[in-house]
DNA sequence: TCTAAAAACCGACTGTCAATCGGTTTTTGG
DNA sequence: CCAAAAACCGATTGACAGTCGGTTTTTAGA
């Protein structure tokens, strides 16, 4: 899933703030950026094809909502992005984390090991599938 | 860094197999997907511009062989495309990985978190910054 | 109900980049 | 020195994002 520069910044809008319309995106970034509506209206609309953005019309526009949580959609990218380079034992995606966290420090290697003991028990706690 | 799907197979190939030239892995991948060997050999060369590859002239031809190792690439790679949608708390990068880890099993998180610990202590060895 | 404005929608053009490969130049082993 | 092998150049095609003008549809309000 690649995504072109405009819709990074669309999605982290959503994001940052709540849903909106794409009047209100393109009062945001046009100080910063510049751009017509009519390029927001595309984006928004390009998004939401991917399934990036729900909509709804409010009164008579769109309003715009992230589909997902900012985690989860990162956590989607880094599968979708990593797919084609792990082999069939996930050992390759492990050790990449490890190798992300070269750049963390300890305070932030504990973190990440306490969030994953938490995960893990809430979910053994749901059930034991695998 | 955004990488074409012949790309990726070239990368893939020389984390597979050891280092080739050209010829070589035209012979690979003419039996999978055809293409000519000029194909090849422009794909090669894009990806020792983008850093990815290496090359040696042995004999007549270069020999190419991966730049870095296949899990130093995966965590650049989460890194890379990850950037622009973690803001500076890394929390969400955090996150993310146990977002990840939704689809790994109870083995897997353990060796996650073991493999953690092993870089931890590693790191904690070699001399403590932060 | 009618209408003007707002928004959506359509289509076009540009730029970037990978895949592809023909043709030319360079290199090199014998 | 030369033929073959490889590198190099350039062109074409196909995706896809950014961009926006122009047209159609919708809708709020008179």
């Amino acid at each position: 899933m690649v995504l072109g520069e405009l819709e990074k910044l669309a999605l982290n809008y959503f994001w940052t703030f709540s849903g909106a319309d794409a009047k209100q995106v393109h009062e945001y970034f046009s100080e910063q950026r510049g751009g017509s509506l009519n390029t927001i209206q595309t984006t928004l609309d390009r998004l939401f094809k991917k399934g990036l953005l729900n909509r709804e019309k409010i009164g008579h526009a769109f309003h715009y909502s992230a589909a997902n949580s900012r985690k989860a959609f990162i956590g989607q990218l880094i599968l979708s992005v990593t797919q084609d380079f792990v082999s069939s034992d996930e050992d390759n995606l492990l050790a990449a984390f490890v190798s992300v966290s070269s750049d963390l420090d300890d305070q932030q290697l504990s973190e990440l090991e306490a969030t994953i003991r938490e995960y893990e028990s809430k979910k053994t706690d749901r059930g034991s599938k695998s």
